[in-house]
DNA sequence: ATTATATTTATAATAATTATAAGATAAGAT
DNA sequence: ATCTTATCTTATAATTATTATAAATATAAT
């Protein structure tokens, strides 16, 4: 972890940004709860226990400042909130998600399956693609299993 | 178009929603800017000039009530604003979209590119699509061609 | 240590969306 | 055609998420 912290400090040096007491509880907290997708005011609460002093807007700027070094991305799910998402070290694209609309869970597919599909959209449709978002929504594994039982 | 609203009608009838005014000036305007992605308030906006005394909450609910039905998609680009996207006749799914980050323009690509990658999320991850949200972002045709003209 | 710049805090403002209650209306039944 | 009733709309207010502002503070390089 703090191999990682080091990391996104020279990022931010790189930009002339400071890496703040402050900054770093949040992406301490970004790291400790990577596998979810934590919304601002998540983040917050989290933040705080750390750093009781900390400001909602202070974590409101750090996460925009760590989505514009494509440290996070702000993702969507439709729900009113901006959800933030740590991008794994070095990747290139933001990774997909699956939502289950039965529980609510979301799970990650951090391999890239968009490969063939942005060479089409490259060639067929002359579109320089940077980057994507894909979401699938549907049942997930464990909800199927439940409708199953519950069924028979 | 009438042959369109006609079928809204009879989706709207057939779980016993009535297709008042408000609502038909609502759909109408969506039918009329098929190619756009309109926020609320730019839906409120066009539909006032119909229905001038309609309110922004009414608009909200036939937009909410429209996306229920699968009438149309609530999109989200990131920016604060949810769109709506009024759905091809009979089509199952999202329809992608592309984001040109230069000049913010957005195509539409109605062809689904998704039907292999949506096999391997069942198969390898046991996860039963329902449907799909995909959006790339990047360089349109036409801001590649600005580009390259203003760097000779 | 000093200094210039970046940053935080506290507060207020804005923007998007949703809730509420009272009156109005669509559409099937009479 | 009128009646009836559940569905809708309006007008207004409330909520929620997010951003702006200005004064005070802290960072990191010299």
């Amino acid at each position: 972890m703090e191999h990682r912290i080091d990391r996104i400090k020279k990022q931010l040096h790189a930009q002339s940004y400071k890496l703040t007491p402050q900054r770093e509880a949040t992406v301490r907290v970004l790291l400790e709860r990577e596998e979810d997708h934590l919304s601002a005011e998540d983040v917050y609460l989290l933040v705080k226990e750390k750093a009781p002093e900390i400001g909602l807007a202070t974590v409101y700027r750090t996460l925009e400042l760590l989505s514009e070094l494509k440290i996070v991305d702000k993702i969507n799910f439709g729900d009113g909130v901006s959800r933030y998402d740590l991008r794994k070290e070095g990747a290139k694209h933001s990774h997909h998600h699956l939502v289950c609309s039965e529980c609510g869970a979301v799970e990650e597919i951090e391999e890239d399956l968009l490969e063939e599909v942005e060479k089409i959209v490259q060639n067929e449709w002359g579109f320089q693609v940077k980057d994507h978002r894909l979401t699938f929504h549907g049942v997930c594994k464990q909800c199927q299993a439940v409708t199953v039982s519950a069924s028979s």
